[in-house]
RNA sequence: GGAGAGAUGGCCGAGAGGCUGAAGGCACCGGUUUGCUAAACCGGCAUACGUGGAAACGCGUAUCGAGGGUUCGAAUCCCUCUCUCUCCGCCA
């Protein structure tokens, strides 16, 4: 969510930043009416407080007489008659400091200077690493899994339904080995802490890191508790200093988590839905960062450098990509997508995204620090970025190191975890 | 699920209708003193919104878990909810 001072003073400001996204025409009549409410709001609030100050002085001339055995007269009732009229426009205030944050949060983040200008055609590649090997003769990993036994499809969907994976022998090993390499990667060599959270959480989560209000039909919600199911770690992991101050030494703060990911992907059957590409159940390792506005920058280049860090140890090759403002998630100021190659379906998986979000999400989730030299509270600046996705990669993996005999040979990272060197 | 107790500032903790934005302590910041570290002493130290100001800062309003109510006036009384603790029941 946005400063108000951003509708107040720079307004040119926020309307550039929609404009970069391509969302000017869709949210320029929203700003507008954010505008306008926000300046009845505050005639409002000067109208009520006062009355409120009267009231108040009023009271503590009621005490003074009685204190010195004076009459009241007619004081009560006069303040009687100023409570109802406050009570009227209170009334009518909530009904605008509703109608106002509506707007608020459905106006998304400005992203940097440094995003391009446009739609997904912008995207731009920013460097890649390793060389993806010849698709030729190569099998995708759909027919892999399931003819080594590593994935049943079959039975995934008959206990739970299409999208939900059965992983089972050494496919199930190869989970728990990402989850226990990953971590490790991140907590010894990163400096991350692990951390082990809830995957179910309340209303207020998902409203401090923009998944609601905007997103409600794309979740898996408990609806009886007003629970839901989180689509990513960067939901319990952000909020766990939520409405907390924290101490300026306590930044840069690192957390690591392992969860699973739930996604209805309400609308995307039939695109991408073979195989592990677009399930609704996932697993996954997340980062998450918090950091002072100052650094926040600095810092995504160094968590996607993290992220990118675990591909290079699989020996995937990758390529990174910076994401144009249109494409550029609601509540991101700017976001690198990390994409794998995965030679035997021949497309490019998206298996990591890493994203600054400035204070957009700190000030919905209320998180701050006090700065070192003293002063006034800040928002930190929240990041994260998924280190890495588990199902695209075993995808990657399953037909990356496929041989021709049907065998699949493990990266050499994860043979300690695996206890073994092959899938076969 | 049943019964009881509780929730006060960054932290601990007083307060039990008006003089309380809230005693006292700790932490923190500035200063004095001091071979160093420490201690002692003096002073400062909440947040948000509105408003005035170039700013320093001033004024107003709100905030004692959350929301409602009683009252001229609520941290204090009443109701609902959330969370924590104790006991009982159930349970991986």
């Amino acid at each position: 969510m946005h400063d108000l001072r951003m509708i107040r003073e720079h307004i040119e400001l926020l309307r550039d930043g929609m404009r970069r996204r391509g969302k000017l025409d869709a949210l320029a009549p929203i700003i507008d009416r954010a505008q306008a409410v926000d300046s009845e709001r505050r005639g409002l609030i000067q109208a009520i407080e006062e009355r409120k100050a009267a009231r108040n002085s009023m009271s503590q001339e009621v005490a003074r007489r009685k204190r010195s055995g004076e009459s009241v007269d007619e004081l009560p009732s006069q303040s009687r008659t100023l409570g109802e009229e406050i009570s009227h426009l209170e009334a009518e205030l909530a009904t605008l400091e509703a109608e106002l944050q509506r707007a608020m949060l459905e106006i998304p983040n400005i992203t940097l200077p440094d995003v391009p200008e446009g739609g997904e055609e912008c995207n731009r590649q920013i460097r890649s690493w390793g060389t993806p090997r010849d698709t030729a003769g190569l099998k995708p990993h759909w027919d892999i899994g399931v003819s080594l036994g590593l994935i049943d499809f079959e039975r995934g969907a008959k206990i739970s339904g299409s999208g939900f994976i059965v992983f089972r022998g050494k496919g199930a090993r190869l989970v728990r080995g990402l989850m226990n390499f990953m971590l490790d990667l991140h907590t010894a060599e990163h400096g991350y802490e692990e951390v082990w959270v809830p995957v179910v959480v309340n209303r207020a989560s998902m409203t401090g890191t923009s998944q609601l209000p905007k997103f409600e039909d794309d979740m898996y919600a408990i609806r009886d508790d007003d629970l839901f199911l989180i689509p990513t770690a960067e939901v319990p992991v952000t909020n766990l200093f939520a409405g907390e101050i924290l101490s300026a030494s306590d930044l840069p703060r690192a957390m690591t988590a392992y969860t699973p990911c739930f996604r209805r992907e309400a609308g995307a059957h039939g695109k991408d839905t073979r195989g592990l590409i677009r399930v609704h159940e996932f697993d996954k390792v997340e980062l998450v960062r918090y950091a002072t506005p100052e650094s926040s920058a600095d810092e995504l280049e160094l968590l996607t450098l993290q992220a990118e860090k675990v591909l290079q140890l699989l020996g995937l090759p990758y390529r990174v990509v910076l994401l144009a403002a249109g494409d550029t998630g609601f509540a991101s100021a700017k976001t690198y997508d990390l994409e794998v190659f995965a030679p035997g379906a021949g497309v490019w998986l998206e298996v990591s995204s890493c994203s600054v979000f400035t204070d957009f999400q700190a000030r919905r989730a209320n998180i701050r620090y006090r700065p070192a030299e003293g002063g006034k509270p800040r928002f930190v600046h929240t990041l994260n970025g998924s280190g890495v996705a588990f199902p695209r990669v075993i995808a990657a993996i399953v037909e990356h190191y496929q041989n021709a005999d049907g065998t699949v040979d493990v990266p050499d990272v994860l043979r300690p975890y695996l206890g073994t060197d092959r899938l076969d």
